[in-house]
RNA sequence: GGGAGCCUAGCUCAAUCGGUAGAGCACCGGCCUUUUAAGCCGUAGGUUCUGGGUUCGAGUCCCAGGGCUCUCACCA
């Protein structure tokens, strides 16, 4: 099949067409020839079929073919591009130049051509525009997806996603739907204050969360370097050097199991208000969501469907403490220790390793509280569950009146989490003493990304001002938005394993 | 990493109990100047994911491997 493609593509070359095409000023997009439609005029073509006064708009444009009927003499064609699904093209021997009937001839599916011709209305109603002149653009030498149905399996779409991309438009619409989000971000935070910055991808140690980072070598160096899993330490340093409001959207990686919810990179809003707190940051992040939400929704009112329900954006968003949210579905305070550790035993859950009474206690608490408290919150109201424990919490700072609580919310939307948001330390002993504790009793593999960056506390030395801190998974924001359940499906090029391995 | 399911023509999908691998679209040849998932006539297209096994006979059953999907686990 792609022989006979090549073929037809030689001998569009053999009558003086040019089969990949080049430079073409004055295109317009399928769907602004379309809007260019003028019946005054294309009805007074009809009446008179003068073609010295022919007013009706001629344009040039470009775009898939899409469907091909030839009718022998006159030849329709169906272009697609992102602006717009079909719009249809009369190529007739009569009118078009010869080469340009030639070339319909010899289109296949897939092909993209230029065309160009004045916009008239077919017998059965549709806007077309009638060729007078057709030039090749490229040649598609692969067989293309089924025409109707497009392309389905899965694996294919996320491996070729630019043959995904016009065999089923929806993938193009989530793309676009991706971009306009993060550029309203960027709006609404440049609005602010906030100064978009960037800091080290490689970095020497991986700090800032606690996952698996990628390992690289750098030759010039004689070194590791790690592909980062989070910019907070950089940021932070940031606020120590005098930026007051700092923002970066950028790509984080992260060394784990990937699933609906998890890509191994991906893209996170980090952002760090000095002289904030987590309520700070907090409204600043539900009116950045239900700003980003009123983009997307095609109402005023920003309600949006995501799987089985819709999520109001517009209402302030619910509160529940950590506390209240465990003892309303576990029936006792977390703060009850012999009973926390019987419900495990009792629930035969999986214990954590023995890393100290303490944090022992608080590791516990959060199993049950993932699996039993977290859990049953209602996907359709966006929820900030708030005052996480302090032992769960190393980078935050300990509430005033509760130094086992920590300024920490966490913001669940559609069953998932979506953020959290912190008021930050910058005590340098504190945070000293935290990272200490971290490190304490992780075994050989985790001391090997694990470590104490000295130069981060060197510089809370200096004096980082008291700040509010968020992080966004900008992904799944874009999954709630999309109404997409996969992660895969609001990443152009999502992370696949290798064939043939 | 565990469990379950899926993989058939370029694409979308069939194939009863283990009994000749099919259709539509795409492609190729022919006809057609208002079609629109164009239509009509004709042709061609297969390592049934890979490798073994059972059987007179395997797309179908068994074993191993690969990829994907779902799910569980891991993930401060």
């Amino acid at each position: 099949m792609e022989a006979q493609r090549r073929a037809k593509r030689d001998e569009a070359r053999v009558i003086g067409l040019s089969p990949y095409g080049g430079r073409t000023d004055d295109l317009l997009s399928l769907a602004g020839a379309h809007a260019k439609y003028d019946e005054a005029a294309d009805n007074a073509f009809k009446e008179h079929k003068d073609p010295s006064c022919d007013e009706r708009p001629r344009l040039r444009i470009a775009g898939r073919v899409v469907l091909h009927r030839d009718n022998g003499k006159l030849i329709w064609l169906n272009l697609r591009d992102a602006s717009r699904e079909s719009f249809q093209i009369a190529v007739s021997k009569k009118d078009c130049d010869e080469q340009g009937f030639a070339l319909a001839k010899l289109t296949d599916l897939g092909d993209i051509v230029i065309a160009e011709g004045p916009l008239m209305m077919t017998r059965t109603g549709e806007v077309t525009c009638w060729a007078i002149s057709l030039q090749p653009a490229a040649k598609c030498l692969l067989p293309p997806p089924e025409k109707h149905s497009g392309l389905q399996d899965i694996e294919l779409r996320y491996r070729q996603r630019y043959i995904d991309m016009w065999s089923n438009p929806h993938t193009t619409k989530v793309l676009e739907l991706r971009s306009r989000v993060i550029s309203s971000i960027r709006t609404f935070l440049t609005e602010r204050g906030f100064l978009e910055v960037e800091t080290p991808m490689l970095q020497t140690q991986a700090g800032g969360a606690a996952a698996r980072p990628f390992i690289t070598h750098m030759n010039a160096l004689d070194i590791e370097l790690y592909m980062r899993v989070a910019p907070e330490l950089y940021l932070k340093r940031l606020l120590v050097g005098g930026l007051p409001r700092v923002f970066e959207i950028n790509r984080n990686f992260r060394n784990e199991g990937l699933d609906k919810q998890h890509n191994p990179e991906f893209t996170m809003l980090e952002l760090y208000q000095a002289f904030g707190n987590y309520e700070t940051v907090m409204a600043l992040t539900e009116d950045l969501v239900r700003h980003a939400a009123r983009d997307v929704s095609a109402k005023k009112a920003a309600t949006l469907p995501f799987r089985d329900g819709t999520i109001d954006y517009e209402r302030p968003f619910d509160r529940v403490t950590y506390a209240e949210l465990f003892e309303k579905h576990l029936g006792f305070a977390m703060t009850e220790r012999d009973k926390v550790r019987s419900e495990i035993e009792l629930r035969n859950l999986k214990m954590r390793t023995e890393v100290g009474v303490e944090l022992d206690h608080w590791f516990l608490v959060n199993t049950l509280f993932e699996e039993f408290a977290e859990s049953k919150l209602d996907p359709c109201r966006p929820t900030w569950i708030i005052d996480y424990p302090a032992a769960l919490s190393p980078l935050t700072r300990p509430r005033h009146d509760d130094a086992s609580l920590a300024e920490r919310a966490d913001l669940f939307i559609g069953g998932m989490e979506i953020g959290p948001h912190y008021t930050e330390l910058n005590d340098p002993d504190v945070q000293a003493a935290k990272f200490r504790e971290q490190l304490a009793g992780v075994d050989d593999e985790e001391t090997t990304f694990r470590t104490f960056d000295e130069d981060f506390i060197n510089a809370l030395k200096v004096g980082m001002p008291p700040a509010g801190g968020m992080g966004l998974g900008i992904d799944r924001l874009i999954m709630l938005l999309a109404n997409q359940s996969s992660i895969r499906d609001v990443i152009a090029f999502p992370m696949m394993k290798p064939l043939g391995s």
